[in-house]
DNA sequence: TTAAATTACTACAAAAAGGTAGCATTTATA
DNA sequence: TATAAATGCTACCTTTTTGTAGTAATTTAA
């Protein structure tokens, strides 16, 4: 039910690059907007770099960009990867010992809600979150200015 | 996503009280049957009576029951009750802090699924899970029969 | 070529979660 | 009443997760 603080992390810094239209995202600037802890958000960064989601570019004006589509990266692919792969996969109420043995009693009952989750996770791209988002600020803008008028 | 440990043992816990037809069930009983780490499992059935889902009655014979009817007990509260009540309320990919100041850009891709699931989880109580537990015993029963016959 | 801005790496520290051991207390019953 | 079978409690240990500090390496640009 509750991811891990890093997996928060994760979803954080990435949704964040996603709906900005910044060319390079330097550690220091995502520690000033979103107060992960300085080091910790430096390692992290590393750790989804090395897992394919974004590219680090070193030296001075480098940071980290996405190293592929938008379109290509869903919340259920950044869950999974951090979390490892037994997370999604298994049952959310996470009754490991009854899969293998039997499905527990909980299980039938469970399904249907769990796989809306999932497949809202796997459906939802990092792109469409950016989509959204823009929508969004136009809807306020518009609101603001028949306001003003 | 993942709930703790110790919140999947409780459920594990009164899963398996909910479904037999014991009239008391002591810790070692629970420790044989679900190996969860004894001394571990009995300071999860002391905090899930004083959390009010059993009552415990000590000395020879004694052992652990509900303290309330099964009907009253929901998967939601004992969730709750182990993983403390932001749990359930805030957002399940737990991103407090933009719930403060204005909710992300996920929130609403993310609203359906989570309100589906917080509905399954609040009306599933420990009385249906006996229900469909006796239910599906009764039907591997019939086929057994129809097999033998 | 030197300084500034940046990531990479490593080692450690602190906090939280999970697990163990042992003794005290309570109760039923032989 | 003594013993066995149970929970209650406390103190400690281990592992995992989260957080910190400092130094090395890389790159740009003055
Ligand atoms: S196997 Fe899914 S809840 Fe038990
Ligand atoms: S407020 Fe729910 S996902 Fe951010």
């Amino acid at each position: 039910m509750i991811l891990s603080k890093t997996t928060e992390y994760a979803l954080n810094v990435l949704s964040f690059m996603a709906t900005r239209n910044k060319e390079m995202y330097p550690a220091e600037y995502l520690y000033k907007e979103l107060k992960i802890p300085r080091q910790y958000l430096r390692r992290l960064l590393t750790d989804l770099s090395r897992k394919g989601f974004i590219t680090s570019i070193r030296g001075r004006n480098g940071g980290f960009v996405f190293s592929r589509d938008l379109s290509s990266i869903n919340f259920a692919q950044v869950i999974e990867a951090m979390e490892g792969q037994e997370a999604m996969k298994t049952c959310l109420l996470g009754f490991t010992a009854c899969i293998i043995d039997h499905p527990c009693v909980m299980h039938d009952l469970w399904t249907e809600a769990r796989s809306k989750m999932i497949e809202t996770l796997t459906n939802t791209s990092l792109a469409d979150l950016k989509n959204k988002y823009e929508m969004d600020k136009d809807t306020i803008a518009q609101l603001n200015n028949s306001l003003i008028h």
